[in-house]
DNA sequence: CGAATACTTGAGTTAAACTCACGCCATGCC
DNA sequence: GGCATGGCGTGAGTTTAACTCAAGTATTCG
């Protein structure tokens, strides 16, 4: 006896569809369940009750004065609680969201897929924040940050995976040199003036540590403040930048820049995070990042 | 998924005494369960919802705004729902009972005991309706009959068995010779003049199997209309009646009529019987009727 | 700082709910 | 009448949602 005073709600959502349609199988089907369960779940309220709710009468049910009853209530009931249900789930679905940043993955990957993601996700209503990192003293002023980072996750944060960080050397083909170095193996890079990320110095060795090759080997020649400036520079022939695949992706489609060792998984991850938990929004936009970038 | 639209009514109901009780644990108490299952069913609604309901902080929770207007939309649901069915409820456990039974043991058995009844079952409010067999005919003028008849039942008939029927021979201490009669065996009976009811011819065959006689030795010598008169001409000391225990239980107690032979079981039955399926008035009264004959 | 309190969470278990398959009954059609 | 059809009831077996248990974390208080 789950209570005296109030029967299994579930077993009234079953007789409330019952009701309302008439027939226990078309209330069956309605609720995805073969017949025997809503017969089943109308029987157990019928004893609960302690009276019959339907006559039977060979084919069909028809509702005694009792389940008429019943029915009105349950049917006021239930339905109070989908409006006031959806009003909140609506509520907060149309509210716009806002997704913080880095310029680089603003300015060279979202923003270019901006168009797509309204097409896909038009219930979503979207604002964009520039966050460089640290990311932890912001994720109070918006409501999720796209980011690329290594676990371990501060602890309090909610966290969608997308996909494995993935870098690689990239490389203007008006890059002096460029046609001699692209046939060449990885290794040849050891002589080329590298540029580097300031905000990730760690970039090149990880690189090179993934790629089998001695890290002091490596010549960092220019540090650039921001990886978009960065690849502002080898787009330019400057030099040779490393770089997230997913950044680079429209370049090296459209010829703008190269790269011929392609690229290498490290320990980071590209990630949506936030502050507060259970906000569905966040969960179909993770759903799409990774559906996006799964597919560069 | 159970409904897009509609959560799960459980968690639902977890959560209003969760929010109404300021605690999960005390909510737990309340639904007879432990914290766990409460935290669960709750973290469920909020990743149905896509927001958080409680804001959790260390010891103790609180709810967030939209928590408190799930709270109010829940309280209002299911409070709605209580008090109708509750009103449902009670409409039909108040409602007046006809109870049908034959005129001997309505006289001989459940007037004596109406005194008790009401005392143990004061919501039931119980009209009396004799009714001599057979019952079919007359099933449909009251909720439920009392009887005793062996199986099979007819088709359509709720039936509360409620003891075996235990029959046996009874006489006066007045009549001539009961006090030698006491001390032979059963076959003694044989010598004697049985009075037996007309609406039961079986009744001494019966009794004379059970007991190993042969039937045919037994010697019928008055019939009588009802069990009534006849069990009232065994107290005058006119001859030895057969009767089921119950029915004589209060006059073997005041000494009145005398069972030196005991009773035993035939294949009939007490039941309460009714018509219609699912009332819980009849419950109630079938438990009664059945600690009621246990206790003889 | 340790004890106490309250919620969370992962693993394993249980009881409710479901499916399946068959039976029954009424209706409608040949 | 005989047979097919549609709908409900029910017993047996199985699935799954919900639960318990136990360990972990965070906060408060003496």
């Amino acid at each position: 006896m789950p209570d005296r005073d109030l029967p299994s709600l579930n077993a009234m959502r079953a007789f409330e569809a019952a009701a309302r349609l008439g027939s226990m199988s078309l209330a069956a089907h309605e609720l995805h369940v073969t017949h025997g369960a809503v017969s089943r779940q109308v029987r157990t309220l019928e004893e609960a009750l302690g009276q019959p709710l339907f006559t039977r009468q060979g084919r069909g049910v028809v509702l005694t004065t009792t389940g008429q009853q019943l029915r009105e209530l349950c049917s006021a009931a239930f339905g109070q609680l989908r409006d006031g249900w959806l009003q909140l789930r609506n509520a907060q679905a149309s509210a716009a969201c806002v997704l913080g940043c880095s310029g680089s993955v603003l300015a060279r990957w979202v923003i270019p897929r901006l168009e797509r993601l309204r097409h896909d996700l038009p219930a979503l209503t979207l604002h964009l924040a520039v966050q460089e990192e640290p990311v932890a003293d912001h994720l109070a002023n918006v409501d999720a940050a796209l980011l690329l980072a290594a676990p371990p996750w501060p602890a309090g944060w909610q966290v969608h995976e997308l996909a494995p960080e993935r870098i690689g050397p990239v490389l203007s083909p008006r890059y002096p040199g460029a046609d001699r170095l692209r046939e060449q193996p990885a290794c040849a890079l050891c002589d080329e003036p590298l540029l580097h990320p300031a905000s990730r110095p760690q970039a090149w060795p990880e690189w090179a540590r993934a790629m089998g090759l001695p890290a002091e080997s490596l010549r960092q020649a220019q540090a650039l403040p921001h990886l978009y400036f960065l690849l502002e520079a080898a787009a330019a022939g400057l030099g040779v930048a490393i770089a997230p695949q997913p950044l680079v992706a429209d370049d090296l489609a459209s010829g703008r820049l190269l790269a011929p060792w392609g690229f290498c998984e490290t320990s980071a991850r590209w990630a949506l995070v936030s502050a507060r938990r259970d906000d569905a929004r966040l969960a179909a936009l993770a759903d799409w990042l990774h559906r996006e970038l799964a597919e560069t």
